[in-house]
DNA sequence: CCATCATTTCATCACCCGTAGAATTCTCTT
DNA sequence: AAGAGAATTCTACGGGTGATGAAATGATGG
């Protein structure tokens, strides 16, 4: 019945935060296109007119909560710095830590969700990819045409998070994470064959 | 000044078919949310009510033109049948040859860029890359877990395309078609610092 | 206890959306 | 020539959208 009382909350509830997490449900699940600035205020049980009143508009919401969190920097600099073997397994196993990780999740989700059509979204994940993730790693690679070979990683991760979490390919959703990880190459020697590409090979080298 | 006549119009255009191509451009632009009825009916020169009335509704035109173009199954046959030397490589092949055609490209990027938020459109795609693309391929190979195997393989080659046609990271979208196609694996190697894992190992094996 | 300030809701505005039914015009068959 | 059926547009409904400015309410510091 009683319509919500109007004006100031009693109680110091931080709701400037409770929406950016509910945007970040919202958006995780929809994607920018699909959510609403309305639903995500129903979400959070608060007027529609609130959402615009702390975040002044629908795309300064999404780039709210598109910021990358400050230790990631340096969990990527770890895995940059390591000893060279398995430099690739490591990467893969901290990026899917990430999206296995509830916080994270959704803030990845609603990026990956979002990138393919709104491009502010592109610009973050393309941010993401190339200096956050790969950045730290390029300057490891004495190879011609580094970036290049840094971006191909790059699309592979890419590859994964999509067709595990966004369009969840069944093989590819429901397996373990370390079957994961061996990174790819292990599958492909099977094309040519010899079945005697099993694993590790990276790692032995 | 005149407004368009109503009623049937002289000559036998075949306007079915030019509004599924202009949908084709805009869902390939803007996905599938992105993407009004009435915009699509702008861009064919007709009125909203005509798309309606050939396609029923605006997800019955989007699974118009997400079918499959029959003789692709063909040459993705060819590809399984071939050689199995070099198969990653004809697959890769095959598949940014689809990309770069402009027929079929404008199809995928309007697949593509729906998948993350339009479920249809994530079967659509699922059903791509996992019977059309990579089914043919599971048999040959001689691995544990082929299934996962082959989507994996099927994973980079989702990453590549989203990479280079849609999200645009800078490195992948202007290379060249060839520095693509020798798959990732030659990257990779570099990351264990040796420099030697140039190319074509697979081909040598 | 009063003035100020931050928080919250209300009431709108001006659009855009997908879909449906009826009316109009043309082509084709007989 | 007539009649049937296909192609096309018109009009409209019910609803959702992002944004804005004003009002109400509570907390806070003097």
């Amino acid at each position: 019945m009683s319509s919500p009382r109007r004006g100031r909350r009693p109680g110091g509830a931080d709701t400037r935060q409770a929406i950016l997490s509910h945007a970040r449900t919202a958006f995780a699940e929809r994607g920018y296109d699909g959510t609403s600035l309305r639903e995500v205020a129903r979400l959070a049980g608060v007027d529609p007119a609130l959402v615009t009143h702390y975040f002044g508009s629908k795309d300064r919401l999404f780039a709210a909560l598109m910021r990358i969190p400050d230790n990631l920097s340096a969990q990527i600099a770890a895995v940059a710095a390591g000893p060279d073997a398995e430099r690739g397994d490591r990467l893969v196993r901290l990026f899917l830590g990430l999206w296995e990780h509830e916080a994270t999740r959704k803030s990845l989700m609603a990026v990956f969700r979002s990138a393919v059509s709104h491009p502010r979204a592109a610009e973050g994940l393309r941010g993401f990819v190339s200096d956050a993730l790969l950045g730290p790693l390029v300057a490891r690679l004495s190879l011609p045409n580094p970036r290049l070979r840094a971006a191909l990683a790059g699309s592979q991760l890419v590859g994964l998070a999509i067709v595990r979490y966004i369009v969840r390919l069944e093989a590819v959703a429901s397996a373990d994470p370390e079957e994961l990880v061996p990174d790819p190459r292990s599958s492909f020697p099977s094309w040519d064959g010899d079945g005697t590409g099993e694993q590790g090979r990276l790692r032995r080298r």
